[in-house]
DNA sequence: TATGAATGAGATTTCATTCAT
DNA sequence: TATGAATGAAATCTCATTCAT
């Protein structure tokens, strides 16, 4: 008589409700998609829904906040554990990030976070604060590192590691508005950048 | 005495719609800007707007076609005009046309092309085809005059002339999304970027 | 010089127009015919249009009166001016007539009437006080001859000589509605019928 | 205090809806009724009447389907039913909803299914399977075992059952069309279509 | 908890009609 | 006469949100 048609329990709900509204959103776009397509894909009823997300926004920030996160832990905790050079930690774990993103699921929350980031302030400083901040603060400390150890010459990228992330972005997004027209081999990409990037930064280049 | 109802201005109409649509669709998006904010902002009623465009979703077309188009043609025609070589060139014209367009109106065009890409193949092929390739192409011409005259080093970036953009891009963005929270001085950024990329790959820089 | 695209003259527009209207109203019925497509089919602008006809449903009566009022004073002129027999007579013009409609362009304003009419009363009294009334005095009055000639018995059918018409709204309604799916022979269905009046009817019959 | 918003009645929903869309059809036609005219009379939201109909014209083809088919069932389970004999079928029962028919509800059904019938090429092909041809092949089923027994003599009514119907739709159009205008007694006239089908057909008349 | 019937505001689009030109 | 740009009311349909059950 195990009725596992009930066994998931209030606990999983939540996760249940962001995994089912990460898929929906991604395909359809926040605005175009209904609050009941969310409901129906997670199996339960729009009542519910809104027993744990009081509005839709409610709902649209806790997707970001739960799929983001874990991710950029993963990577900050990578930089600080690794006792790797420069070098070989950004053709390494780096360039192993930086190369599935584009592939990966995420990459529609990217969008969405443009698309929607704009109306939804709060969201966004979350999203400083607790993912881009704290990425870009770890890769900092990787470049320092490197300064310090004599690996790499002093650079303006130290003070934007931003650009570690452009190609990133851009790869991401040229996958989800350019690639349908024109294919983009975004791991050459990444890898062409990261070579740049070295090729000037590197000393005893000579 | 009563103004009269009727302006008449068949020649106009267009462009005050579109330049009504830009500025709506900029501030709140494409789905969450009602058609008659756009039909009040131009001052005429919705159904005019209707005379003019068939649907929102031409309407949105001919914005992302009247504002952008014309900037590209214009940088392409100053890439193959120029006689400057690669590094006057990316330090000159580049640079400045790099630097405004983070903060210039088009910086919102290039969020809705984000959000709104996926929903509109045609739009993004339009895109690719009378803009981005164009642009891509100009570069990578630029880059390979380069190579001939023995200014530059033969490297991955003729391959990839958007290593030149994504900086451009990723400073958009920012600029839309995260320079409430925290500022990038994308002019220095950009500025930044264009360094690296060319000590990357001048010659005798021995 | 000639320039015979404004040859058409005032006098003859009325017409061009309730052509033009009785085609489009055909096709699509009067509520889903936009006036401007009226205005189209006859080459002129919508404006002109109303200053001929100073509502779209004014131009439906004109429509209305402008077809269907010819053919009834030919045939009632025929009725009368004729010393065929009644039997000759409903088995030559009669059917003549009765068969052609449900195959000719006014089937169409039938259905206009029936779907119409009850928002039209002024219409339909008209059509009422020209065209049915007198139609059905005249085959009266053929009926009647007949009686007092001899050919024929006294029936209900003088009473009712909506009897005659029956079968040819009948088939009117089959043609617009019926005909797509099952094929029904109106030539021979009407055939039938005015077999079976005369057969009823016809005195000496032993 | 405040009655409650709900009255949460999902069993008779649809029947009231369509009861409701019947009446307003049936006044107005089907293009001139708004959708919240048919939710008013019933009570509810304009939204809740697209929660049962996924459109206006699926709410137009219940609306026939609810009305009309239960009445022809009826008929033809009557016909197939009955040991009565040609005549005193069509004398009785047949009479009987025959002229019934343009007195009541229905009258109007037909109306709209003339006038809309050519949009709806679906409708009209379900009605001809579901309703007419049933009908047709149910008097032609007696009509036959009337020849059989040699109450009737053979003739082209067998081949066309139509013959019986036309004077009740043309009953039907004119009380929506024309009564105002000018009275028919059509009970007077179905029962003279008859009697003159009846005295046509039958045999021993000698 | 859980449901889903019900609401009502609002979005896109159409079109009869007007009127400056 | 003749045009067609312009209006504005109305129509269909969607959907976030509520709440009786």
């Amino acid at each position: 008589m195990a009725r596992t048609r009930y066994r998931r329990r209030k606990q999983d709900r939540p996760a249940e409700l962001t995994e089912a509204a990460m898929l929906e959103f991604s395909s359809n776009g926040y605005d175009a998609t209904p609050v009941e397509a969310v409901a129906k894909r997670a199996g339960v009823s729009k009542g519910l829904l809104y027993l744990y997300f009081k509005t839709k926004e409610d709902l649209f920030k806790a997707v970001v906040r739960s799929f983001v996160a874990p991710r950029v832990d993963a990577l900050v905790t990578r930089i600080d554990d690794t006792d790797l050079g420069v070098e070989e930690f950004l053709r390494g774990p780096f360039l192993e990030t930086a190369r599935e993103l584009p592939r990966s699921r995420v990459r529609h929350l990217v969008r969405l976070m443009i698309a929607e980031g704009p109306k939804h302030p709060d969201l966004t400083r979350w999203y400083w604060e607790n993912v881009l901040s704290k990425a870009l603060d770890a890769l900092q400390r990787l470049l320092r590192r490197g300064v310090q150890s004599g690996e790499i010459a002093p650079s303006a990228i130290e003070k934007f590691p931003q650009l570690l992330l452009s190609p990133v972005m851009f790869s991401v997004v040229w996958m989800l508005i350019m690639q349908p027209h024109h294919k983009l081999d975004t791991d050459a990409f990444i890898g062409a950048h990261v070579d740049l990037v070295l090729s000037a930064i590197k000393k005893g280049e000579t």
